[in-house]
DNA sequence: TGTAGGGCCG
């Protein structure tokens, strides 16, 4: 209840305000106006003003303008209708325009704009902007294209706010060269301009062109603003490039913007500079929710999922509370571990937190839980949705190939089409759903229907998994075939699948004509070469195998540290190869030695072709045995009771021989063995795996 | 009355 004080104090103010208003010009009125920073103090000088003068038009569109800044665009609009007919000008119904806008309802933003030439309104310069920014919004190319065309006819097509504006919409709408006409064309361009350019650059995904036009506008002279500064920061994808911008930054004095503080930490976790990130954002003497969120989620993507947990409860140590944005990037770190304790526990994190984002934070949980290895929580969580866009099936759909389930997938996937229509996203989903379940014909099938049915161009990436496909059927000239007879250039991807197949089947003829294009088009990619060199070695090809790693050495491409993890009672453990960390790591590898003999005696033989190193063969197998696969299934046999599975998760590909390894513990041990790995999941039992022996 | 820091699927 307000106390009698408090009362008091309103009177004082309300009085001060009617003398104040009384004696008021029209400024003073807008200024009072831009003063209110709450609704409530808007509506109460809203009722003061209507009582003291007669409002003026200008004084009215601030006023529609602020209720509409302050979120109430009902009030914004009644006010709207009660006015616009004492005035022609645009200036009354840009305002409007900009509140719909920036409160998102865009749909009524062109309905306002298709009355206006019925009241003889005619848009100007300032119209436009609003108006491209909706279609922007809302990526409708046509009604931009269209809306360009008016421009054009009133005239301000080539004014620059309006192609401004123009860039901006036709980069969001994914037409770069159009954006870049645009931008080509103005017979004058300003600050705003330029960044639009960068920002269209960045959109696009040209990156090197965005920085470049960044250093043409420097040397033209134009000092930078704090957008076009925010949009080249995103630009930069490398290290170098990371520290010049950074003096740009300091030479400019942004460096105390929180925006730009931001986008600078973004930008060295980007260039692989975490560490550079962390100290910039321990230097910050003001953290806001976006900083905390942008650190943690910078972890996630560094494959640092642990800094990225433990930053994550320092913000709620310090009573920050998480939007549905922080929450979405936690969800990623958390997948990485694939814990499913974790998953639980944040998952009623959310439930409880009412956020916004719901469909998205949906996905994310269902994605997470299908990458901790339970599907029935995921299948769970996408049966309780309110709504699904094509996002959730998709995620679904790849669920399941994930976990080798085929045939589910096919079944969802003819559900989703009767109700939306699937994207190239899906189509890669469910042609990788066929080939992890070996399902050659209905890949094929799938295959077929992109362009028949759904008008779906097939991709690089599709025909990567037709690749995988015949790949595992063993058909690898016809997959090469296949590779030559694209319309589209094969990337990355294609040889890849190719190389994947040829290391199954080891063929390293196919091997070397894949590798030959892999290590130039995916040369920063350790994992071709560590592929390829095994390829080699499993051959018997030592030499080979040496050249490739040394190759992979002298290009500068650091080997990732494989990790596996394994989770005992809510708690994560993490194993590298040759461990020794773990304070019961005697009794890990005296219980490893006795199961490798017991293996052994069950047939198992130790590929040693996976070890590089120099050394005698007892050696080797020793270090094969110490590979960190093994060490957290080991962990997991002394840890946990007889009954329960061991799940387990790699960072990178499983290697050939724990695998084989693996098939044979679940045999001795009768245990069932989940190995989640980069690329599926394998779930084997009693010596077999549900991958078929081809990932 | 124009641009603008962090986010779901392969």
């Amino acid at each position: 209840m307000r106390s009698c004080r408090a009362l008091q104090a309103t009177a004082v103010v309300k009085s001060s305000l009617q003398l104040k208003l009384k004696t008021s010009t029209e400024d003073t009125c807008i200024s009072l106006i831009k003063q209110c920073h709450t609704l409530k103090s808007l509506k109460a000088l809203h009722a003061s003003i209507l009582r003291s003068l007669h409002l003026h038009l200008h004084s009215l569109t601030n006023l529609i303008s602020h209720y509409a800044s302050l979120g109430s665009i009902s009030y914004a609009y009644t006010l709207f209708s009660h006015c616009n007919s004492f005035s022609n000008d645009a200036f009354l119904w840009n305002v409007m325009l900009r509140g719909l806008v920036d409160n998102a309802h865009y749909h009524r933003t062109f309905l306002l704009y298709t009355r206006m030439p019925y009241l003889h309104i005619a848009p100007d310069n300032f119209t436009f902007p609003f108006l491209l920014k909706a279609c922007a919004s809302l990526r409708i190319l046509n009604l931009g294209s269209q809306l360009h065309a008016h421009a054009f006819v009133y005239g301000y097509s080539s004014h620059v706010f309006v192609a401004n504006s123009l860039i901006s919409m036709y980069a969001k709408c994914g037409l770069f060269p159009v954006s870049e006409r645009v931008f080509d064309k103005m017979p004058q361009r300003s600050i705003v301009s330029w960044s639009a350019m960068i920002g269209a650059c960045l959109q696009c995904g040209f990156h090197e062109q965005g920085l470049l036009l960044f250093t043409r506008m420097l040397d033209q002279g134009i000092k930078p603003n704090r957008a076009s500064i925010l949009n080249a920061t995103a630009c930069v994808r490398r290290e170098n490039a990371a520290h010049h911008m950074h003096r740009v930054i300091m030479d400019n004095v942004l460096d105390n913007d929180h925006s730009v503080q931001n986008a600078t930490m973004l930008m060295f976790a980007r260039c692989g500079r975490i560490d550079l990130a962390r100290s910039l954002f321990d230097g910050f003497t003001y953290k806001d929710l976006v900083c905390w969120a942008s650190m943690i989620d910078a972890y996630a993507r560094a494959d640092l999922p642990l800094e990225a947990l433990l930053l994550f409860n320092q913000m709620r140590l310090q009573c920050v509370l998480p939007d549905s944005i922080t929450l979405l990037a936690v969800i990623q770190a958390c997948s990485i571990l694939a814990s499913l304790h974790l998953a639980r526990t944040l998952h009623a994190v959310i439930i409880r937190c009412f956020l916004e984002c719901q469909l998205e934070l949906d996905t994310a949980v269902l994605d997470l839980y299908m990458k901790c290895g339970s599907l029935t929580y995921a299948r769970k969580v996408f049966d309780n949705m309110k709504g699904r866009n094509i996002i959730s099936w998709s995620t679904m759909l790849s669920g399941y190939g994930m976990h080798g389930h085929g045939k589910e997938a096919l079944h969802l996937f003819d559900q989703m089409k009767a109700l939306i229509k699937p994207d190239h996203v899906t189509f890669v989903s469910i042609l990788s759903a066929c080939s992890h379940a070996g399902l050659i014909n209905e890949g094929w099938e799938c295959f077929d229907s992109m362009v028949r049915d759904f008008g779906v161009t097939p991709t690089s990436e599709h025909y990567a998994c037709m690749v995988d496909l015949l790949g595992r059927a063993g058909q690898l000239n016809q997959a090469l075939e296949f590779i030559e007879k694209m319309p589209v250039r094969p990337e990355a991807g294609v040889w890849g699948a190719l190389l994947g197949a040829c290391r199954i089947h080891s063929n390293v003829e196919l091997a070397e004509i894949a590798a030959k294009s892999l290590l130039n088009l995916d040369a920063e990619n350790p994992g071709r070469y560590v592929l390829l060199s095994n390829i080699y070695a499993s051959l018997g090809k030592r030499r080979e195998a040496y050249r490739i790693r040394n190759l992979m050495k002298s290009r500068g491409v650091k080997k990732k540290v494989g990790w596996t993890s394994i989770e005992i009672k809510g708690k994560m453990y993490t194993f590298v190869a040759g461990d020794r960390a773990n304070p019961e790591m005697d009794l890990i590898y005296s219980e490893l030695g006795k199961l490798m003999e017991r293996i052994r005696q069950e047939g198992y033989i130790p590929d040693v072709s996976f070890v590089l190193h120099d050394v005698e063969g007892e050696t080797k197998e020793m270090m094969l045995y110490a590979h960190s696969e093994k060490l957290a299934i080991v962990f997991g046999l002394i840890k946990l009771g007889h009954e329960s599975s061991i799940r387990i998760t790699k960072n990178l590909r499983v290697c050939g021989d724990c695998h084989t390894a693996t098939k044979f513990i679940s045999k001795v041990t009768g245990r069932e063995i989940v190995v989640r790995d980069s690329q599926r999941f394998h779930h084997f039992m009693n010596g077999t795996c549900s991958c078929g022996d081809y990932w």
